[in-house]
DNA sequence: ACAACAAATCAACCAATGTTGAAATAAAAC
DNA sequence: GTTTTATTTCAACATTGGTTGATTTGTTGT
């Protein structure tokens, strides 16, 4: 995985309101939203939405598809699981007992990340 | 979660040299690594990589521990993991089967992101 | 063709961030 | 106590990002 595409991935979830439209996306799964929709649901006006919608694009964390005059967004949510594995790669040098300690689950799913088993947790 | 914290956390991952010393700390885990082999190992100036550091601290991403007149730095493996449970929380309404071709995993260790089973990959 | 609508681009402004060398702080060694 | 070493703070500069209203592009329905 390019550095610069993980760059440009976390430059982009670092404002308020990118972050909050990539996680409704996130959310809406492969469904995704049209662009006014998407204004309307998070009450960002549509110039400066389009203006953050086109950094997640650039960035890779959203696609976009036509349909007749509305444009249809979806989060990328493979780009993420690749920022996910880029981030924890060589975790504690291959030694993750080292860290079990500090885990936390995700909520995205079982099939991503499953429920800690009971040698892995602190009493 | 605190909106804010996510948000200084990606805004301190999104820039290069960041990016380098959390994932070296990740690597490192427990044992950590204090400022000057951090300089050192990614050949980034003493004051450069102090204002960065600072800003990875700030952000909680990084922790600090004077020893002498050293001072040795861990990544926040828990934090870390917190963020990845904030930006998958959700994931397809909780539907995660809708997701689940677009698997990638992670290679924090096994413990926390565990292979793909062979019913979740694609042919 | 034309009016209505969705969305993107443009230009202008304001604010925040990254880098560097020199100086300051603070602990260790002599 | 003076010198050396580790790290941070400061001031200056250059660069980049965010917001907004007006305009433009492209599509649908009449």
């Amino acid at each position: 995985m390019k550095k610069n595409t993980v760059i440009s991935a976390f430059e982009s979830l670092s404002s308020g309101i990118r972050l909050d439209v990539f996680r409704l996306l996130v959310k809406k799964g492969p469904e995704g939203m049209v662009a006014g929709a998407i204004a309307t649901t998070l009450d960002v006006p549509p110039t400066n939405l389009s203006f953050h919608l086109k950094a997640l694009t650039q960035a890779r964390l959203l696609t976009v598809e036509q349909e007749g005059r509305f444009q249809r967004y979806r989060a990328n949510i493979s780009l993420m699981l690749d920022l996910i594995a880029y981030l924890t790669e060589e975790c504690c040098s291959g030694h993750p007992e080292q860290c079990a300690d500090m885990r936390a689950a995700s909520k995205c799913s079982d099939a991503v990340l499953p429920p800690i088993s009971p040698t892995q947790v602190k009493p």
